[in-house]
DNA sequence: AAGCTGTCCTGAAAGC
DNA sequence: TGCTTTCAGGACAGCT
């Protein structure tokens, strides 16, 4: 599932090759997606110019001046750039023509999104962006804020990393992998959690994320990398998928557990709250 | 306000 | 072997 590291590496994979190139066509083959998608939105943005490829939190955001195309892959999605006229394969729900070159967004579970934003207001007060969190590779995201920002809630403090409208980008695994190496009981309550602990736990984040995309980002078995190579190799993970096996750091076994709905791994050993 | 649960979707894997 | 069930997951909607 594309987290934070995989959007990023999908915007750096089409940005080189797609900015400053004007749209030439496209097709929408599903309207259904997360939310409806406008058949004629390749003709809407045929004759258009690319501006910048920008992200905010999991959202790609598509600058074409005139308006922005919002992009979201959910947990199945890919974008990846083919010559023009690849026959589509199945899954495969959007195209955007550039030329010689194709966008093409495949997405099997379709929990992604496309939506295009026209300029009425700033791109930022749109409903699906307003009320999003801060940017955990920003300079702003420190353990000071963490830590006030954290106040009062009761929330196990994976759950927490895991709003996006605290702290956007962090999903399921690597929530789990920054609290093993940072040595915090993934349970433990946000509100609860000393400020010397979020100085340990806020680098570990950042770490987490930058190495994932250093790695080229991989965290799913379906992701592809954007210039079409398979971006799936088997990412090293300390506890993520290893319940039951050895921890890496002790030798104790990794546990597992369900917190709303999703599995969480961690040590009891080296994990305290 | 905070914190629950339900929902969307498909395919892989597990269970019988 | 082949069917059915479970699980995976982002983030909104709607409820308490």
């Amino acid at each position: 599932m594309p987290e934070l590291p995989e959007v990023e590496v999908t915007r750096r994979g089409i940005a080189p090759d797609l900015v400053g190139n004007r749209v030439s066509g496209g097709v929408t083959r599903t309207a259904r997606l997360r939310y409806p998608l406008a058949p004629q939105l390749p003709q809407l943005l045929t004759g258009l110019t690319l501006k910048d490829v920008g992200r905010r939190g999991k959202y790609l955001l598509l600058d074409f001046g005139a308006g922005t195309l919002l992009i979201h892959l959910g947990m199945s999605g890919s974008l990846r750039l083919l010559p023009r006229g690849t026959p589509p394969q199945k899954h495969d729900h959007f195209d955007l023509e550039f030329g010689k070159r194709l966008l093409r967004l495949r997405d099997p579970r379709r929990f992604g999104a496309v939506l295009w934003l026209a300029p009425n207001h700033e791109i930022g007060q749109h409903p699906l962006l307003a009320s999003l969190g801060i940017e955990p590779l920003a300079e702003e995201f420190t353990a000071r804020w963490l830590f006030a920002a954290t106040r009062g809630r009761n929330t196990p403090i994976k759950q927490l990393l895991m709003d996006s409208h605290l702290v956007v980008g962090i999903g399921n695994i690597y929530a789990s992998e920054s609290l093993f190496r940072a040595g915090i009981d993934p349970r433990t309550a946000a509100g609860k959690i000393a400020l010397k602990r979020f100085e340990r736990l806020v680098p570990e984040i950042r770490a987490t994320l930058e190495a994932a995309i250093a790695a080229g980002g991989s965290s799913l078995r379906d992701f592809i990398r954007s210039d079409g190579s398979s971006g799936y190799f088997q990412q090293q993970y300390f506890v993520y998928g290893r319940a039951g096996e050895a921890c890496h750091n002790c030798g104790s076994k990794v546990r597992s557990l369900r917190q709303g709905q999703r599995a969480t791994f961690y040590c009891p050993r080296c994990q305290r709250r």
